[in-house]
DNA sequence: CGTCATCAGTGGCGGGCGTCACTGTCCACC
DNA sequence: GGTGGACAGTGACGCCCGCCACTGATGACG
């Protein structure tokens, strides 16, 4: 089956022999969320878990006043949800689809059963969870202790590193990338504009390349 | 025994039953060690999870330059190193101890052995990291949109919180506050200053009480 | 092929807050 | 009980960057 190769290649699933694998892709239906539309909503009781079957979502917490934090922007293969899944507390943020995206949908207690009777499961979700830990902890460096270029040239060195290549695929627009640093639009803009004309980095059709690794390591780098 | 009476009350081990909880004291070892000693290196390979039995550590980022960040403060039944024994990472933070403390430590080979054995360690160690993952993201989403008196006034709020009362019992220096909050001594002395002067929280010796909870969470709430 | 929405580029203004430099206070410890 | 170290309280200065207000570009869609 279709569905069952397509897990295999998750991580959190990538462990689990063929038999075990059915059994999920059993539980789990197919869903289509159209560009824009709210997934979750935050502080809703959670009793899901999702994988990025195709397109792109975006977690993001939204302040009473409209403005709005990136926590993340998940792809396909990755997954989100699980956090309500675990300790049966509402949702903590609210994911929106980017682009029109389809979903594989898993309901709590399904999940639970199979993650108790599998501890190769358990493992990975807690592998996975201490990998998001590790990332939250370096965001929270950044934003504490960078100025704005600092946290830009981090965010895209974090970007071209998953990537493998200097290049960024994610199409990512200037919005996006300020409410991914907590920074404004208008300084995103400018402020990629310098790393281009100083030759850190090179854009052609909404895409970004690194050109100077070490430079934009430096700006990333503690520096005031 | 009394260190599985102390075990008994974190709730990473309070799921087990007696049997399993002397099979954990018997692989524990306890260590001390004096204030301002440094416990785990960031980058280290890390092979031990310690839980917090006396005394108080910090969980710190330091930059090149010297300059601090610090993640989380944990007292006494409080753990951490988690994360390098579940994914063979290196540490990602520095932890250093801000009293004399003493720490039960625990190998990972002997933790994996039992967690592996008993799902309930599992479970609660999933719910632990869900825990310290939404707080991350609560940080960050008061660092990427609050001004400095919003982030003070959130860790205000959050320290009384886990306290129950209104008064926050741990001593914090404005120093330790500005580390946690990033921004500057100065500028915290200053702004505890205000809100003293506003009657939103009363100091005495050091210690903080919230006067004016509702006046603080305007201020903590995406206020401009 | 216009029309509208989304995204990007710029200038100007103002204020929040980091930095520097002292002064003052409180303990701990000899 | 004095002395040094850690912590706290100001003041002054300056700059980063958020906010406002437009002006272009680009591309989707009827």
């Amino acid at each position: 089956m279709e569905t069952a190769n397509f897990l295999r290649t998750v991580p959190l699933f990538s462990k689990l022999d063929d038999s075990e694998l059915v059994r999920f892709t059993e539980l789990t239906r197919e869903k289509a969320y159209p560009k824009g539309s709210v997934i979750v909503f935050e502080d809703d009781p959670g009793d899901s878990l999702f994988v990025v079957r195709q397109g792109r979502v975006k977690v993001v917490l939204i302040g009473e006043d409209g403005r709005e934090v990136i926590l993340g922007v998940l792809g396909v293969g990755e997954h989100f949800g699980e956090l309500s899944l675990i300790d049966d507390q509402p949702r903590s943020a609210h994911v929106i689809a980017m682009e029109d995206t389809n979903l594989l949908v898993l309901r709590r207690d399904d999940f639970r059963r199979r993650v108790e009777s599998n501890p190769a499961v358990a493992w990975a979700l807690l592998a996975e969870l201490a990998r998001r830990l590790r990332r939250a902890d370096s965001k929270i460096h950044g934003l504490a202790l960078l100025d704005v270029p600092g946290r830009i040239a981090k965010l895209l060195l974090d970007f071209a590193q998953e990537g493998q290549s200097e290049t960024i695929e994610k199409p990512l627009t200037h919005q996006t990338i300020a409410h991914m640093i907590g920074a404004s639009r208008e300084t995103v803009s400018r402020t990629v504009r310098d790393f281009q004309n100083q030759g850190l980095i090179r854009v052609e059709r909404r895409r970004i390349s690194v050109a100077n690794r070490p430079a934009l390591k430096q700006l990333a780098q503690t520096r005031l």
